[in-house]
DNA sequence: AAATAATTTTAGTATAAGTAAAAAATTGAC
DNA sequence: GTCAATTTTTTACTTATACTAAAATTATTT
């Protein structure tokens, strides 16, 4: 059974994807030939591809995505969004289980946003266990000081440092000092868990693109 | 022992994506062939993609992972990286055209990393122009004050707030004051253009798209 | 205007994506 | 422990499509 109804969503996936070859390989300078060439494919197909006249495998788009200094994940999914404004005085402040820490919300949640930020004040003597997850993070110190080790390393960030490391490797945060510590904090993993219809189908009004 | 060689690579990634795609499954305690009809795919097929024997097209893999409640990429590529760590004092500044906006690298780059974040200093009366692009972008205000105008919205910012927004909005800022303004910036555009190719530095100017 | 390079189109093949159905495990009830 | 009932794996086969080679078309350059 091919229903070709209100499957569009699949043809606009795959041009979507050509668009995004074409517009990194632009970006690049390179010309169709070189890609084909160098990811072992022909140069016709290369053409298909970028205009969504047909899919590419996922180990040629693979190859491709290798050729253009990327990988696959560069051409799926695209954000879409609104904004969020937030006021240094009226933002709410969580206060977490042992009271060490304490949070303030900064990022918003649209579509396909991957951002995640807070304010994390962190009291003194307070450690967070030390984890790995999927993503990347970033700190800059706001006030105070603080310990940051990842994996062997051990470094210390005072006001105005910053710091920028794979979630993978393990982490973990100590505010070694007698004050509290005031962190700026973004990272792409969803810590509020409000980005993926949890469990639950999310409501059908803004579908997602295929793809 | 099968192949044990290590350059496999293709296989490997095969058998990898089954393997999330069964972890997945189980945990949403559902069976095969649950997956395989509301996927509109055999069960055999299922069995075999799971267990690495046949690679599913990008179209198969976006509908199971569809039945999955997440999407394409959670089965694909996983990051790996290094990490960043710069020092308040001595970071390198770089003074753009005008001389209005000045930057200070913070982020690292490394493998599939997307974020990227500068200090930018902004000068009295300093326009950034107006551009729309890919990604998202987040504004912490560290020094001064700075208006932000996203479409049709206009914010006025001052030190300690934030704004979060999709990219894809048409934005523009503009230090309205008299004093210069220490912004903190991340986003998810490759600004520095040391993500993907390595090519020159880019212009200057940060990406734009048609006008 | 010719010559060269870059892209698109066409026509065809071979591969592997996908199926249906049987065999084999796995679970569980009695 | 055995006998259904379900879930998973294997087999054998079909078909769609991913991909190619080469010709036709469209830029680009000189």
């Amino acid at each position: 059974m091919q229903h070709s109804s209100q499957n569009n969503s699949k043809e606009d996936a795959d041009s979507l994807i050509g668009n995004k070859l074409r517009e990194h390989r632009k970006e690049l300078k390179l010309s169709m030939k070189e890609v084909a060439e160098v990811a072992g494919l022909s140069i016709g197909f290369i053409s298909q591809v970028e205009r969504g006249l047909t899919a590419p495998s996922l180990s040629s788009l693979s190859s491709i995505a290798k050729v253009l200094n990327t990988d696959i994940s560069t051409f799926l999914s695209q954000p879409e969004g609104k904004s969020s404004f937030t006021r240094n005085k009226d933002r709410a402040v969580y206060t977490l289980s042992h009271k060490g820490l304490q949070y303030e919300r900064l990022s918003a949640s649209f579509p396909r946003s991957v951002l995640n930020s807070v304010i994390m004040h962190e009291m003194p003597g307070h450690r967070l266990e030390s984890i790995k997850h999927e993503g990347e993070e970033f700190f800059f110190i706001l006030e105070g000081a603080i310990t940051v080790y990842i994996e062997e390393e051990e470094n210390i960030l005072e006001a105005g440092d910053s710091i920028h490391f794979d979630s993978m490797r393990e982490h973990s945060v100590w505010n070694h000092t007698d004050n509290p510590t005031t962190i700026l904090h973004v990272c792409t993993m969803d810590i509020f868990g409000d980005k993926q219809g949890t469990k639950e189908i999310p409501n059908t009004r803004a579908g997602r693109k295929g793809v």
